[in-house]
DNA sequence: GCCAACGTTGGC
DNA sequence: GCCAACGTTGGC
């Protein structure tokens, strides 16, 4: 399969891109995904090695990281863990409805690329997560899209 | 804080 | 199987 490109939102109240620095390896697996469509492309899509797009949501929505993915999706075990804030009770040991891949951190833009930036580039017109009422929290891009949003990163020195 | 858009649930 | 009601996401 050709190379596949990702992106992948996170709420930096709830998870941000300093908390994912200060993790051995800069790796942390990527739990509580609770959206059929994003398990799917976890579970089913993602390889080790494919490049991520990290994006914070809530306040200045913005890309400020790429990313690796560094396991395939396997069980996300705060499925069945009634002290998770992610707990389904559907969920078991033995029967995994959620599914989560790790993600290592590679490198920090010098300054996020915002979601605001991002609507003003015509090459990145089509992108999933400019949609309007896109809702996924995980979700392909191009390399077309990937390429650009890494140069307009490198570009903002 | 507001609200549009979405996914899920549950009654029928 | 339909669809209204509800809860959540997430931009603004």
């Amino acid at each position: 399969m050709a190379q596949r490109y990702w992106l992948m939102k996170t709420d930096p109240d709830e998870f941000s891109i300093d908390d994912l620095k200060k993790r051995p390896n800069q790796t942390e697996p990527w739990d509580g995904v609770r959206n059929y469509q994003a398990r799917n492309f976890m579970r089913d899509d993602m390889r080790i090695g494919d490049p991520v797009l990290l994006y914070h949501s809530g306040k200045n929505p913005a890309v400020v990281a790429t990313a690796r993915v560094a396991a395939r999706g396997y069980p996300d075990p705060t499925a069945w863990n009634p002290a998770s804030k992610h707990f389904d009770p559907r969920s078991a040991p033995d029967k995994t409805v959620w599914c989560m891949v790790d993600i290592r951190l590679e490198k920090e833009f010098l300054r996020p690329i915002l979601l605001a930036d991002l609507r003003k580039i015509p090459m990145l017109k089509g992108m999933t997560l400019l949609r309007k009422g896109n809702r996924l929290s995980v979700m392909p891009v191009t390399g077309r899209e990937y390429h650009t949003i890494v140069k307009m990163a490198e570009k903002n020195k």
